[in-house]
This record gives structure tokens, C-alpha cells and sequence, in this order.
DNA sequence: CGGCGGTTTGATCGGAGTCAACCATGGTGG
DNA sequence: CCACCATGGTTGACTCCGATCAAACCGCCG
């Protein structure tokens, strides 16, 4: 369940990395790229179902996600859960950890995952050395700010159907600069349980909500993933214009 | 309405900012604080009601806040409100505009405001000649994202009591590290409909939970202002555990 | 074969929204 | 001076969205 496989050593060296290549990451300079190499040290698998990091833990490891799906959620006392964010390929994973000291969420993997490990006692070295780099921290750390205030905007004044279909929009989006997205089908790996703890709602909910959504031949609900048929007619359903794309930076 | 009076100059510098005096702020090298001397351009003064920054807007400035109360909100396009986060002295407003290029909120004052101007666009020579004070911008960006962390969960899991105790503590204590609490009262420059639009419910009901919490000698709601009387109830109240004080970068 | 996680559906309950008054305050202009 | 109105707060009646309870189905795996 919670088991983290020893890291197998480089496999995957930066410059050749299939993320960087796609349309969306910005170029690097080669000076940049060479730092970031040998910020790497190493990757990490992990298998669905793994925690790799957990709430008040304070030895972090900062992580560039490079391949698969991973989520951020937070718990109250008596249990109840809250889905945050999720992570695709190219997020970093762990930051708030690195800069504030203490995690003050959990991350668990969706999927088999891949990672990128960094150490974290060279990231004052990043922000002396490669002003570059530290400002794609920041562009980052703005990003995730962003996304939270959609979400924000979304659980406070969006209702049930409407959260649903901004929240599979905005994966769909989020998986498709990515480049995960086959043709205009696209395989969430998440269960409805994902959904109804991301929305604020009951699994009981949710699935009548999905089902309001599948009715009207926006998505269609698979065992355990979600295909979307029409991303325009969710984005219209949940009233989202949808994201504004920037080339993005790959630590 | 959203007039903003023109910069007034300079009143306060850094070297002897009252902000910077206080002990929840780090201490600043001189060379540090030589820089953010130079990088301010001025003091702007806002009344009450102002839009400072508007959702969309692209010429957008950088600001610290010097004195008074603001909060960050977007909107649906069908006039939905959400209020996404307050700003009290010492908070970095517009950084997510800087950082990615458009803003992807408003910005409206509280109460009337000072604020220190920056030039945007030495935002790279910071990220160049001063690592530490680049470090400490991800570190408030960081912050803010924690902050919207415990929002969401707040949102999505907590009930409307616990919410607006959540809410309230969760001013209470910001306001307090910056010096805003005389004795243990505390007074929130908001009104109802400002709650409403944080917790994501109805006005009505909104003073229905808010009538709650008074009943429980938790606060005392005034006219337009809101008075702290039991933190500890009110953190007790939302399942809170309460923030976790490190010393902060004042830029 | 049984059990379990994930999904589905129906019945009922309750929290929060909506509608509709009403009051207090304070600022406006005749 | 007062009539007028706007803003913010308060309260009650009724409605409805989403929670809770309950039961069943399905595919998978031990």
C-alpha cells in the first residue's frame, strides 16, 4: 500500500527528457540544463496507492512528477478528506515542503509513477546561481496558486453539476498540454470517490452528478476512470472559459 | 468608488518601517534592505471600496500592504462572487500578476490603505543580485498557497459553523502577528456579505451561523465590524489546530 | 465460493437557499 | 427639519439541493 521502492538510479537523463521536448515547456538555456541535471539525483518509482508524502512530516524530498497521476489532499481530525490538487507530468511535487519546512499535506499516487529526485540543500544553490531557475520556482509556486483559486471559485459558488464538469474540464485541460490525451478521448485514472472528495461532496452525489453528465453525452464513466467526449459542452456546463496557456518552465 | 488618489511619495522608509520592527518578521541584511529601499517607488494611498487590481487587467503593479484590510475575489460570469483570500500589512498584492503576466483576480480595499509601490519590472534584477529576497518571494507564495489549502478544505468539508469559525479564527490570528489585536478583541473591518462570499453561503444564512456563534459567546457582531471574543472556541468550534508561526520576509 | 472496492439506485432527511418582510443607521436633498 | 432612500443586519416561512441510510449489482481476486 504504502510502499515506496528504492530509487533505481538515472534512467532518464535531462537532456533527453520526453517532457522537455513537448510544445509546452519553454527551452532551456544549456547552462540551466546542466544544473538541473546535476540537481537530479536519481529517480524514484512508486506504485498506485503510495504516500510519498504525508502531512506534518518534515523530512521532504522535492520531486519533479515525469510520469503518471498523483493527488494533494488535506484531512480534519474527525477523518473528513479534501482533494486539492492533482499531479501530472512536469509538476513539482513537494515544494511547500521545501520552502515553508513542514508538509502541510499528503500526496498519494493515482497510477504507477515515475519521479525525479532533487536534493533539497541545493536549492539555495538554485536561488543563488540561476536566478532563471529560481524565478520558474516562483512561476510555479504562482501557477498552483492559480489553480487553487479556480478551484476556490469553483467549491464555493459553483453547484453539484457544474463542479463536476469544471473539474473534469480542467483535468482534461491540464492532461492534454501534457500530451496524454489519444485523438480528443481521454482516461482519467481516478474513482468517483476522487471526484466526490475534490467537489466537497458525497460519493452518493457525485455519482448521480456524473450520471447528469454522462446523460447529456459529456463523459462517459468507465470502471475506475473517466473518458470525456466533449470538452467544450463541460467547460459551457460549468461556465469556464478555460485556461490561459503559457509555455511553462521544467525543473 | 474606485478612485485611486495618486502616490502622495514617499512617507515611510523602509530602514524605519513599523511593519519591519515587529517580531514576526525576519531580520533583513542591509544590503537586503539597501535593495528593497531602491525597489520601492512610492506610497499609495486607497479608500475604502477601491478596486486596486481588476481580473484580466494586464498593466498590472506590484505592492506591499502598509496599512488596512483587502481581499482577493473572482467572479463567475454570471456575477457569482467568491472571496479568495484577505490581505493585511506586510502581504504582497499583484505577485501572481507579475509572475505570470495577467491578473487572474480583483483586488478590493477594506478599509482605506497605504501602500509601497515596487517597478515590476525589476522583479528579474531581484531574482539576479538577491537570491535570498527571490527566495523569500516563494517563500509568501508558498504562504499564500498554503492558506488556500486550508480555505479548500474549509470549503469542502467543514459545515457552515465551522466554516465561519474557521474564518473568523483564521483573520483573528493573521491579524494578531501583525500587531492588530489590542488586549484580545479584535475588530474585522467586514461585513456580512463579505463572510457570505468567503464561506461560499447565502447572506441569510450566513447571519443565521454568524447569530450562532454569538449565542456561544464566540464573537459579537457590530455594525460592519465583527468582534473576536474566544479564539480558542472558534478554532475548537472549526476543528483547527491554528497556524504554525514562522518568521516572515517583509519585501 | 465469498468478500471487497467501486458503482448504482431509491427513499428519506436536513442543511442551506430563496423569498419576503422588517428594523436601524446614516446620508441626501427639499 | 424631515421625508426619502440605500446599506447592512435580522427573522420567519417555505423550498430544494445534496447528505444520509439502505440495498443491491458488478467485476475481480484470493
Amino acid at each position: 500500500m504504502s510502499l515506496v521502492l528504492p530509487s533505481s538510479g538515472r534512467r532518464v537523463p535531462c537532456e533527453q527528457c520526453p517532457l522537455r521536448a513537448m510544445p509546452s515547456f519553454r527551452a532551456f538555456e544549456s547552462q540551466e540544463l546542466r544544473f538541473v541535471s546535476s540537481f537530479k539525483t536519481g529517480e524514484l518509482v512508486a506504485e498506485t496507492g503510495t504516500t510519498l508524502l504525508a502531512e506534518g512530516n518534515n523530512s521532504v524530498h522535492l520531486y519533479t512528477l515525469l510520469s503518471g497521476w498523483a493527488f494533494r489532499y488535506k484531512t480534519l481530525p474527525d477523518g473528513r478528506r479534501q482533494i486539492l490538487n492533482y499531479m501530472l507530468p512536469g509538476d513539482l511535487v513537494g515544494l511547500q515542503g521545501s520552502i515553508i519546512g513542514e508538509m502541510q499535506h499528503s500526496v498519494e499516487a493515482l497510477s504507477p509513477l515515475v519521479l525525479c529526485v532533487f536534493q533539497r540543500n541545493r536549492l539555495t544553490e538554485l536561488f543563488s546561481n540561476h536566478p532563471g531557475l529560481a524565478f520558474d520556482i516562483t512561476w510555479l509556486a504562482a501557477q498552483e496558486e492559480r489553480m487553487l483559486d479556480d478551484h476556490l471559485l469553483s467549491l464555493g459558488r459553483r453547484n453539484a453539476v457544474e463542479r463536476a464538469a469544471y473539474l473534469i474540464a480542467f483535468l482534461y485541460q491540464r492532461a492534454a498540454s501534457v500530451g496524454l490525451s489519444g485523438a480528443n478521448a481521454l482516461y482519467l485514472p481516478i474513482t468517483q470517490m476522487h471526484v466526490a472528495d475534490t467537489l466537497g461532496l458525497s460519493i452518493v452525489h457525485t455519482n448521480k452528478t456524473l450520471r447528469k453528465l454522462a446523460d447529456r453525452k459529456l463523459i462517459r464513466w468507465l470502471d475506475r476512470s473517466c473518458e470525456v467526449l466533449d470538452v467544450e459542452g463541460l467547460m459551457q456546463a460549468a461556465e469556464w472559459e478555460g485556461p490561459l496557456e503559457r509555455k511553462r518552465p521544467l525543473i
